[in-house]
DNA sequence: CGTAGACTTGACGGCACTCAAACAAGGTGG
DNA sequence: CCACCTTGTTTGAGTGCCGTCAAGTCTACG
């Protein structure tokens, strides 16, 4: 049931015992299946719980007083959407599930206890919003010195990454990408009709098409070459603690 | 020494104990001084320590393989530029003094120590990590929907915030910001002339100036109605854990 | 007093936004 | 079964914000 998230888990630190995956594991709820477009946290609050993406897509969206608003992260399967609601309490942004989802999720009493007697499970979690963190950043950049295309060329990038980190992608087979052309557009703060000129001087360029629901990179070193893609952000290397 | 740390943490969060706080200074080496531009640590490299910032401006540069590259984040007194290298090990960009500095460092052993014997200070430790990025997001919704001048001006904002939490800005009184325009304008990026050009309208505006390295909010009302300014992803308040 | 660097101002161009309409696809009800 | 509607994609035209280039001004400092 949470199949991704351990294999996320035990790939990025081999060095986490059984009775640890097993803690983690057994603190999380049975999985609950939302439709697209729910609203699973909302700005403001203060969640007294943490959410796994089982299944689906979620994003995570900042609004401004006046109502603008962007996507500032993306999130797959495997895929805490709001662990940092355990420390920081009050929730800077909103989350909603892009495509329809099963979601589980972890109380902030059961991660308190992990914290006080599981050490390196504790670091392992701190790693994974640290990784969010990383890609926050990967977007900051992306966002000021990249073109349109480099910047669309790279987030097709990333999220291939991450499918692949969990299985959900291999290269040279199509992927699943549910979302709109619209989402995506706003995940990299440019308009939809731009973004859809972007995708189809890719398509023309024989780098990345896409129909649908389904995806498929057609020359992943062009592609990376393009975005200037280098995966080190993504923290995927299992690391000695 | 490390006197804007406490009081950074103290405010954040008041039930740490006097124990867990002289752990910490305790493990901080004395602080080193630095002049402007030095590289504190490198993008790529595995540092074995944290770098704490104990008076002076740093920034987190980001790096593309042909050389563009972005300040993704400011760094002030009492802020950690680094702590992420604890678990994440990788530097994902370098960091470096924009202003003389001193620094402090505190290595990982001494961090992984307290990661497992006092669970409350590594959770305080794990906070000042994701107000860095909640601090990212709010980034990127300004890249994504704010206006170069709102950007602007949202920056000013977040920063005389943050310098109000360690007592190095009063309302209605002047303070320090020891950077270029450049630099500035690196952190919001946009070019530095246009920067230019935001900052001669908020001068007209009264509502911010800034000569040589003395800047003033004129009106702070004002700004942040105009940078949509809401203090909440700083994470200023004290909260029970 | 001269030089280097930072700041300021102007002109021009382009990337990406906005507005708008056409087209495609899927679902619904008459 | 097919109008009809809704939602998403595609394409076009016009605009504007902001980047680039360039020149000029100010300030600090040797």
């Amino acid at each position: 049931m949470s199949s991704y998230l351990i294999r996320r888990l035990t790939l990025r630190d081999s060095t986490l015992s059984p009775a640890s995956l097993q803690a983690l594991t057994q603190g999380l709820s049975a999985p609950v299946s939302i439709p697209a477009g729910t609203v699973i946290v909302e700005q403001g609050s203060r969640p007294g719980l943490c959410t796994l993406v089982v299944s689906g897509w979620a994003a995570r969206l900042s609004a401004l007083p006046d109502g603008r608003r962007s996507t500032v992260a993306l999130h797959i399967s495997g895929d805490f959407v709001d662990l940092h609601s355990y420390p920081i309490k009050v929730m800077d942004h909103s989350v909603i599930s892009l495509s329809a989802c099963a979601v589980a999720t972890i109380d902030h009493p059961t991660i308190r206890r992990i914290t006080e007697t599981d050490a390196h499970l504790t670091r392992v979690l701190w790693l994974q919003t640290l990784v969010d963190a990383s890609i926050h950043r990967q977007w900051l950049l992306s966002a000021a010195r990249r073109s349109a295309l480099e910047h669309t060329a790279h987030l097709i990038c990333e999220l291939f990454t991450r499918l692949r980190v969990v299985s959900l992608a291999t290269p040279g087979k199509p992927f699943q990408l549910p979302l709109s052309q619209q989402q995506l557009a706003d995940a990299l703060g440019i308009s939809s009709e731009h973004l859809n000129r972007m995708l189809a001087e890719l398509r023309s360029r024989r780098l990345f098409e896409w129909r649908g629901v389904e995806a498929q990179v057609l020359d992943l070193e062009a592609l990376q070459a393009l975005a200037q893609f280098d995966a080190t952000y993504l923290v995927m290397q299992d690391e000695p603690r």
